[in-house]
DNA sequence: TGCGTGCCTTGATCTGAATCAAAGACCCGG
DNA sequence: CCGGGTCTTTGATTCAGATCAAGGCACGCA
């Protein structure tokens, strides 16, 4: 279980997934799950499309129909309130899931950050799919537990941490961004706005730039531009996101 | 897969599962996923234990060594801080799943609120069980996207919404347990304490005590006992919750 | 080259919820 | 029936982060 738990997972027909732009990583091919002998199977359930940048691909309340796997690009997912209030649950890059919950509705809008390519399967032809290769279910089932563990992180995040604390998680959570068993880097790009990170950290603008500058201040980050991060500190950083000290 | 995924689903070989407390709702038997005649197998799979009211039966970290299903009573499921702040993520009542995330401990805490009693199976012994009954799976998917999908709720009311539209959402969630397709009740108790609700909802005993009180002086609620709740005016709480106002 | 439009940063002020503090209310065991 | 917890309510005060406001910078485009 542990093989394909921890791989991303493309099932893309035409074999021509890209590498992650959020972590670099490329995505096992969907022959992992299927053998290659019944390709033709997948091919004929899925359908490929795109979004460009701003433009949604899943739209919140409409009737949830399909369900998607991301083949390129990075996408931001979010609920809105009535009142325009918005919170990011999460950005998502090449071998994420979407639409597998079991409702009428999507609970949530995903939009393109980068351009984004995917495949499309109807609910029908995903439970055929399912039915059919067990191995795709057990992966399923594995990426489900593993957003909700991370789910309850990001609960404990928004419900108890202060915004020096959200902000050290959310950095050194990139930081570590396809990076699995190896040390996180200490310089990276972060692909989203201010804005982006406000809503998905439940702060605003002004917060997230104001705590970044006292990061930087105190020596624990640099910035060398405005999507640039270099961490200076990281035993600091990582003891402040986790409140350890 | 709808059938599947909308009961609560007991696996206990005794076939002795309470009503849950929480909703009321009697759990399918473990019959619906698994052959009569394969019950033998679950039997030597699972170990029955049970858990008194505010002793812990997962630790938070600790190995993730079991799979447990929830086969009696109530409990709440936290993370801690270092320094004591506590996020209730979750409380889950009979026929809830717990511990089946692939990772190597366990994200939460699971503490009885009522005298829980559960089935637990080794990691071993749930794959086992996973690759002979597929329909297992299929339910435990199920389940997993749609917690996913709660979870995402909840972040949207923990980073976006206000302490009134924290409460009035809890209140209307609490009045909706276990009466699927009906309407919601007017009168529940609630089964925890306000330091329960807080940590769950991101604030403090105080707010929720203010703000149950105020919704009450304003004729939407009435609060005859500490854990009673009366919902006079539904539609104005539900408005609340969903900030559509 | 100049101008508009998004971002981002910084400063001043405000406010919703936290914190600090103190009484009830309730429950259980003896 | 009493005593000592725990839980809840209410009030006074504080404060972290939101809101309001003003520039600054980078980039695309005419």
């Amino acid at each position: 279980m542990n093989a394909i738990a921890t791989r991303p997972l493309v099932l893309d027909p035409d074999g021509a997934a890209d590498p992650c732009a959020r972590c670099g990583v490329r995505a096992s091919s969907v022959c992992d799950a299927i053998p290659t002998s019944d390709l033709a199977r997948l091919s004929a359930a899925a359908v490929t499309g795109h979004a460009a940048p701003g433009s949604s691909f899943i739209d919140e309340g409409e009737p949830a129909t399909a369900f998607f796997n991301i083949t390129g690009g990075t996408a931001k997912l979010y609920k809105l309130l009535p009142d325009g209030r918005r919170q990011i649950v999460g950005f998502v890059g090449v071998g994420h899931f979407l639409g597998l919950a079991v409702s009428d509705t999507y609970a949530f809008t995903a939009e393109a950050m980068e351009p984004v390519k995917y495949c499309r399967f109807s609910r029908a032809s995903l439970r055929r799919l399912l039915d059919d290769f067990p191995a795709m279910e057990k992966k399923l089932l594995a990426v489900a537990s593993n957003e909700l563990v991370a789910a309850q992180e990001q609960m404990l995040l928004l419900g108890r941490k202060t915004a020096r604390e959200r902000v050290a998680s959310f950095l050194m959570a990139q930081a570590r961004l396809g990076v699995a068993c190896m040390a996180p880097r200490s310089h990276f790009t972060l692909p989203m706005t201010r804005g982006d990170i406000a809503d998905y950290l439940g702060l605003t603008i002004e917060t997230i730039s104001r705590t970044l500058t006292k990061l930087r201040t105190e020596g624990l980050i640099e910035i060398p531009g405005a999507t640039d991060i270099v961490v200076k500190n990281r035993l600091a950083m990582e003891r402040i996101a986790d409140a350890s000290e």
